[in-house]
DNA sequence: CTGTTAGCGCATTCAC
DNA sequence: GTGAATGCGCTAACAG
């Protein structure tokens, strides 16, 4: 009776339909708003899909219905770790409302950021994500014009392209600050990647430490081993250094690890803040003091957002500042 | 004269078109494949395009070619560091490809794996990368039926579900067992996560010793905590032991921080290994004897057998074994 | 609850 | 080199 296809012309709902005895809208709906349809025809229907091997087409779905069922995430590149529980939830929560992630890395270029822009356009996705804020004026007009919704996450500015999850890297500095000097430590330094946000969170440091202060840059992103050579660094500049903070914990775990290597006793005599709270810096000896983000939460704030927008439903909040905490460890003592 | 759209109703090709004053197909053949067009038409329909702020929709264009240019990658979760190399390639290489990639993550759950297959086959994804082997029967059928070309990754076996860029897990526990009994250590043990692969490495480290080793098991994805809980464990059982083979370098990590806190020297009384061999292993103190494999590797060779394939090219290597190598440094002595 | 009529935006035939 | 017709597979409208 039935006839499982067994050749290369793809089976399409049209041949569902045929099988099931019913018009294509119908079968179509059966599908897709089921209940609008009698349970019996819903049933013949699905017998019909299994019988005819059917899979659905949803790039032919998207072209009427204007919707991809697809949403870009943009990241400098995938192997951040700061990004990754944001990537997990954000692919997670989309997947629960049926939305795929479509992955894109910039590798801090701006040029292949607006060039990712327009290809993600080009597959009308739904929503973009971007980690950090948008570098391309020309893409943010575009991007406008179209009405996709935007998220930009793990920074705050008062005008984002459209809607903004993160936080504000200067108060990070500052708070790290903060806490050195309430602590009474004065010769403070920093080691840094030489991205953006960790510019931003050096210059809110600097601005309530009072002055320049001692400073290693390395290439983003940081690692354990520039961590390394950022304190011996540090060192050669002044060493009598008290405190230092550095803007990942990669890198604070490098810092860390020369210290001891030195003889340099933490937090006895050089105190160490991080940055993220890796599941590793509670573990690390002694263990790490660092600023923690939720970046899951970045993540799946993001993907209800984006997905709220796609039904039509109004974001009142447009701006979502999570905030941070400084998590106090063993390495600035006690 | 010309246009500016203001208005929601998008441009579309027709648009251009008649705002260069050519047809539809001459249009889009100025776009697509200039060859064939003159150089005043090209130019003409170029700047047809400036002026409408034509964005070419790709969806549309697959409907017809049947060519969606999207390969899906599927890992468990995408915070696991091992696959990170493999994916920035894989998404880098595809993308100069002009491919996008659509990221899946199966949860290491069997049910979403296939969930997830059946939502990518529904966007006619042109590949598929897996992390790992496939472990759907159901879903390997109907890939096989539609001529998707697959490549599983990080594994190996005789009989891939088509193209596969891995290396023998059995090999690796293997060739750590051997070479602890090269140093003359005896007393071994094993902290592993609870995955396939990681028990592969389990069974190949056993099967060289010749008899079962002391063996904790944490659960997956493995961390710095779950290595000091690890070595605690292990201690307990016997704590005589001499070398640890790990199944993660966060794990190994975390081993090497537990020992240091209980005064157990590394290497002279216990020597240790990990896998991976993540960026900080080489930093550490002592620095980290670890199992390396080219990540990056895997996914670019990824990348260029579905692309190949993409155009029709034969593929002659459907099995590539990428191997392994391990790093000896100080953790394991000198 | 079900069906009919029209396309979505583009690329693949064919003609010229 | 260029163009006219046709349909990819599906769903939004409207009718019944």
């Amino acid at each position: 009776m039935a006839a499982t296809s067994s050749f290369a012309k793809s089976v399409t709902l049209h041949d569902v339909a045929r099988e099931a005895g019913v018009s294509l809208i119908t079968a179509s709906r059966a599908l897709s708003n089921p209940d609008v349809v009698s349970k019996a025809t819903i049933e013949r229907v699905r017998r019909a899909v299994e019988v005819t091997g059917y899979v659905p087409n949803l790039l032919a779905g998207g072209l009427k219905s204007k919707r991809s069922m697809t949403v870009a995430a943009l990241v400098p590149v995938i192997s951040v770790p700061q990004f990754l529980p944001t990537v997990q939830l954000l692919t997670e929560e989309l997947d629960r409302a049926g939305y795929q992630l479509i992955l894109g890395q910039t590798g801090y270029d701006r040029a292949r950021e607006s060039a990712l822009l327009d290809a993600m356009v080009s597959r009308r996705v739904d929503g973009i994500v971007m980690a950090g804020l948008m570098n391309t004026e020309r893409a943010v007009e575009r991007l406008r014009r179209l009405r996709i919704p935007v998220v930009e996450t793990w920074d705050l500015t008062d005008r984002p392209v459209d809607m903004l999850v993160g936080f504000s890297h200067v108060k990070v500095g500052s708070a790290v600050a903060g806490f050195f000097l309430g602590r009474g430590w004065r010769r403070l330094a920093i080691a840094t990647a030489d991205d953006q946000r960790g510019a931003q969170r050096r210059e809110g440091f600097i601005s309530t430490v009072g002055r320049d202060v001692p400073t290693a840059v390395v290439g983003a992103p940081s690692t354990v081993r520039s961590g390394r050579q950022a304190l011996a660094e540090l060192l050669a500049r002044d060493p009598a250094i008290e405190a230092i903070y550095c803007s990942s914990d990669a890198l604070a775990e490098g810092v860390l690890i020369e210290a001891r290597a030195r003889g340099i006793d933490v937090p006895g005599r050089l105190a160490v803040c991080g940055f993220g709270d890796a599941d590793f810096a509670a573990h690390l000896e002694p263990s790490l003091t660092t600023v923690r983000i939720d970046g899951a939460q970045i993540g799946r704030r993001a993907a209800q957002m984006i997905v709220a927008r796609c039904h039509g439903q109004p974001v009142d909040e447009r701006i979502v500042d999570v905030g941070f905490g400084i998590v106090e460890r063993a390495s600035t003592g006690g």
